[in-house]
DNA sequence: AAATGTGTTGACACTCAACTCAACTTTATG
DNA sequence: CATAAAGTTGAGTTGAGTGTCAACACATTT
């Protein structure tokens, strides 16, 4: 399973809606020699923010990207970081070690509480 | 509702199991008096991995001050970071805000998985 | 009182993520 | 070809986090 790396899957994304590196790193407040570092692997992927930011601007929803770098954005690490509760639920499900599978049962029980 | 600061909270539970700020230190691999400092909140917090470490010398679960930091230990943030189902997971929970029943709603259906 | 054990303080250091800046090269356009 | 736009590269910067080191003070023991 060839999996690509964040750099070709942004590099791609940026290209298909035609927007230059300078316009992207203008809309998102870096330099644009960031965004090709970035592109070419020659950098660690952005932070949350900034990856969230980069998705806003090339009008694509942040998950595939956000999941590829194993990132949280500020808004989820703090509603966790301030919620015992929360951090109790992550240690727990930390010590079971949850298949995928698990995590989808729980994602539909999450939205049966509403 | 009076809350004690983390470095009260270590002091006491350092002293009542009668160790000294060096034999912490010792046992954790840090500067006596960076556990001064801590207890005194002179200093943020250590790293959550510390903050474990210091429970394990002192014999008791790390829950309660890993709590007051809303840190979390590297292997959990590993566990998360790897897994995009988590992720996705949590992403959902925060946009609903979830309330800490409902955190502890998911708790419960998380142990019933097994 | 001297020595030893324990705790406190101020200043400084080290690491890492996440960038910036300046110079250069490559690609597209008139 | 000339010019400009777009992209690449190496070196340096900045702030947050996580501590260290040396000096001192206080308490206890011998």
């Amino acid at each position: 399973m060839e999996t690509k790396t964040f750099g070709q899957t942004l590099k791609e994304i940026r290209r298909s809606k035609d927007v230059t590196q300078r316009q992207l790193a203008a809309a998102v407040g870096v330099d644009f020699s960031y965004i090709s570092k970035v592109e070419n692997d020659r950098m660690p992927p952005p932070a949350a923010d900034t990856i969230v930011k980069i998705c806003e601007k090339l009008g694509v929803p942040p998950d595939e990207l956000l999941a590829m770098t194993g990132k949280m954005p500020t808004p989820i690490k703090e509603a966790i970081s301030e919620n015992p509760s929360a951090q109790q639920f992550l240690r727990e499900a930390q010590t079971m070690t949850l298949t995928d599978d698990e995590w989808g049962t729980l994602t539909q029980q999450l939205k049966k509480l509403r």
